[in-house]
DNA sequence: GTTGAGCGTT
């Protein structure tokens, strides 16, 4: 076993030639090996020239650092010998720690005086803004790696701040990798760079793939059985469609003055649904050459006819998913790859607002709906840059308002159009522009 | 319950 406060060591100008069996004796001598690893090209596995190796004892590498570092050529080398802490090591990040959910007001004292008893601490800053204020988090440097560690054991979920949201944060500070994609991801954000299809392809898309499975099937609306909200919302759609068709039954009905929800007119009503909407894609529509939803294509939950596809045979439900499973997706797939030949990159959602005029207000939300359902809703009329339902902190229930962003203002005043007074169960959606924050003119 | 809090990485 090794010490916990061991130290991993670089070893750099070792000749090509020794493996680790050569290497050894060069370095027992120092003490007892734990581990000693040359370092291969990942693809090739070709010797790269350095090794990584660690002592059982941090006393063993200092030793070891002290004596060869820099002190001696191997055969065939040009330069000395490199024997030091391994980047993983020693520059600070493994004695850094990243303490979250502290309490603004706490100040670099506080924080000294709650982690002086875990080691000797070389640095404490707390995170400011611009303003001065505390982010309500700092960083504390430890003279070595076992004291933070004893400091993350003792303190990490320990207790909660007055004032803070959550236990305190205590954990090891990102490293310089983690840093970077963190600052990547921030421009990204700022840039406005974010696709909708992330969403799309990433866990969320399997979710709604099987809600879309289920609204297809159309199990009992409104009969006490638990419908999972895209499921709800999709059955409502199509009740909605045997209304506007004269066939009995929904309760769902276009309202809002004069205004009907897109999808009117859609003539058929079959049981298939639709290779897009078995795939998680419902809702998304054809986009056309310029660049505008084709709204035609828009809410008729996947019944939305497909000319030139001859079949419009009643499936049983297992049969109509497995079939389209299987046979629609490379279709459904060949669309998306054709517009996005590099897969997306997945950015983090972190755009909250689009421009003025393109971010709306959406009240009288189904309970269950959640921020993937809510831009579900709304991707048919473009580009949706983020979608947020409200959500009570305490009781992590939605409070049945929420905000979709488009990138312009045209995606917006489609999606009020068709959609404010859409009626879901008992409820019209309230569909309208977000109040601006410098809120001088009321809409 | 009616307009984007918050978990924050120098």
């Amino acid at each position: 076993m090794k010490d916990h406060d061991a130290i991993k060591l670089f070893i750099g100008q070792i000749p090509r030639n020794l493996d680790e069996k050569d290497l050894r004796p060069l370095f027992e001598e120092f003490g007892k090996i734990y581990e000693l690893t040359v370092l291969k090209d990942r693809f090739t596995g070709m010797h790269k020239g350095c090794a990584f190796l660690t002592y059982c004892t941090r006393e063993s590498s200092l030793k070891a650092q002290n004596a060869l570092h820099e002190q001696k050529t191997l055969p065939g080398m040009n330069r000395p010998i490199q024997v030091k802490p391994a980047d993983s090591e020693s520059r600070g990040e493994d004695r850094k720690l990243f303490v979250g959910m502290l309490n603004k007001q706490q100040s670099e004292d506080d924080v000294r005086c709650l982690f002086e008893s875990f080691g000797s601490i070389e640095e404490c800053t707390i995170l400011r803004g611009p303003d001065g204020n505390s982010k309500g988090c700092a960083f504390v440097k430890y003279s070595s790696h076992a004291e933070a560690q004893a400091a993350i054991s003792a303190l990490h979920g320990s207790q909660t701040m007055p004032g803070a949201s959550s236990s305190l944060v205590v954990k090891f500070a990102d490293t310089d990798k983690e840093r970077t994609i963190r600052r990547m991801q921030q421009m990204a954000g700022q840039m406005g760079i974010f696709n909708p299809m992330a969403l799309q392809f990433g866990a969320y898309g399997a979710y709604a793939q099987v809600q879309q499975q289920q609204a297809a099937l159309m199990a009992s609306v409104g009969q006490g059985g638990y419908l999972s909200p895209m499921a709800a919302f999709a059955a409502a759609q199509m009740q909605h469609m045997a209304t506007i068709n004269g066939l009995p039954g929904g309760h769902m009905t276009p309202t809002s003055g004069g205004s009907t929800p897109p999808g009117i007119g859609a003539p058929t009503v079959t049981s298939i649904p639709s290779p897009i909407s078995v795939n998680g894609f419902a809702g998304m529509p054809p986009h056309q050459a310029n660049g505008q939803p084709n709204a035609e294509a828009v809410y008729t939950n996947g019944i939305h006819p497909y000319p030139g596809k001859p079949s419009q045979t009643t499936h049983p439900p297992t049969t109509s998913i497995q079939h389209n499973t299987h046979s629609a997706y490379p279709a459904a797939y060949g669309q998306i790859s054709q517009a996005f030949p590099q897969p997306p990159p997945i950015i983090p959602q972190q755009q909250r607002e689009g421009p003025e005029g393109c971010n709306l207000f959406i009240y009288h939300l189904p309970q269950e709906f959640g921020d993937g359902e809510l831009m579900q809703m709304f991707l048919p009329f473009g580009n949706v840059i983020s979608s947020k339902v409200f959500v009570d902190r305490a009781t992590n229930q939605s409070k049945c308002f929420g905000f979709v962003s488009f990138d312009n203002p045209g995606s917006a005043q489609a999606a009020i159009q068709s959609m404010n007074g859409f009626q879901i169960g008992m409820k019209r959606l309230k569909v309208q522009l977000k109040r601006p924050k410098d809120a001088n003119r009321p809409y």
